[in-house]
RNA sequence: GCCGGGGUAACUCAUCGGUAGAGUGCGAUUCUGAAAAAAUCGAGGUAGUGGGUUCGACUCCCACCCCCGGCA
């Protein structure tokens, strides 16, 4: 059965993704890409939750452990790789199933954005950052005034990319951002739980991290690579880090992750709102019957 | 009991004669090579209690209650 379809498992970060996907691919033949931009990093496992090769239970996974904590990684070369291997899964007659939490990862999938094709450049950016934000807008509007329109002209990031795109393609932003034809035919599966339900269970979970030893993980991490990597800002290592500094006490890091993890939950459920093509499920049988009759 | 510091938004604190602001939290939103990021908007306070001075008090005065530190 030569097919191109793609199944896809989101929801916010606890709501048992790994679960789910692991029962589905079992029952229909799949295999696992994982779309969660933290589980990227190798060495990064208690505190992102990362799967462990145990629980795997023989499903082969895909886009966990792609590089040190020290390198970068970005949307583009999640992109680029991830359409490679469902591709590949595909061909063997497999089912791809793409499972995570971060939205804009999934939709670079599912929309197959066209990205573009400008690597970010630190020292334009360091340079840039110096610059307020009119300062900005002024020189956008040189090279792209249509520019303005489409972006938050308070958000600063988004100002300095849009320049950084149009001074080393030398083409407008406007015009290179878009989205291509979809690549695979999706049906998109989220996890809805209710909040007090998604509470309890981020609170147990910050509970098994510090028992199977996420402090330690910290130390381990911080002794390798120190604390200024991108990759130790991730919510249950900035605030283990000011622990381990002395700045606040364990429990009140486990009270920040805690809150932390609670507001990434919620700006995951904002992201995924505006999708009106998810179809919201609360148990496993709902979703095996919505895969049923996709394929 | 005495001396000092304090009681202002859910929390930590600003304001100190013209009826209050910030940060955090909370709610909502935006999102194309940083996305567990970044940005925007919003709801919250009869200023410990009672009295007095004043045109006017959170701000000055008095009493009381409570908290923190020191002395006894």
């Amino acid at each position: 059965m030569s097919h191109n379809k793609l199944i896809i498992i989101l929801g916010p970060t606890a709501s048992g993704k790994s679960d789910l996907a692991i029962k589905l691919a079992q029952k229909f033949n799949g295999e696992i890409i994982s779309a969660d931009s933290r589980q990227i990093y190798k060495e990064m496992n208690i505190g992102t939750a990362k799967i462990i090769k145990k629980e795997m239970s023989g499903v082969p996974h895909y886009m966990i452990d792609i590089v040190k904590p020290n390198q970068k990684f970005t949307l583009a070369q999640f992109q680029k790789k991830t359409i490679k291997i469902i591709k590949d899964i595909q061909k063997r007659n497999k089912l791809p199933l793409l499972v995570g939490g971060t939205g804009l990862y999934i939709q670079s999938i599912v929309d197959n954005l066209k990205i573009p094709e400008t690597k970010p450049d630190k020292k334009l950016r360091n340079k840039l950052e110096k610059l307020t934000n009119q300062e900005l807008i002024n020189k956008l509007k040189k090279l792209d005034s249509k520019a303005l329109k489409i972006i938050d002209l308070k958000n600063k990031r988004r100002l300095i990319r849009a320049l950084e795109i149009c001074l080393l393609t030398k083409k407008p932003f406007s015009e290179q951002r878009k989205k291509n034809k979809s690549i695979f035919n999706t049906l998109q599966i989220g996890i809805k739980l209710n909040t007090k339900n998604l509470e309890q269970k981020i609170i147990k979970r910050i509970e098994k991290m510090i028992k199977n030893g996420l402090i330690k993980e910290n130390k381990k991490l911080l002794k390798k690579y120190g604390d200024k990597p991108y990759s130790m800002s991730g919510i249950g290592y900035q605030e283990i880090i000011s622990y381990l500094n002395n700045k606040i006490n364990l429990d009140q890091a486990k009270e920040l992750i805690k809150i932390h993890t609670r507001q990434y939950a919620k700006r995951q459920m904002t992201w995924f709102k505006r999708d009106k093509t998810i179809k919201w499920i609360k148990n496993y049988s709902e979703a095996e019957k919505l895969i049923q009759l996709f394929l």
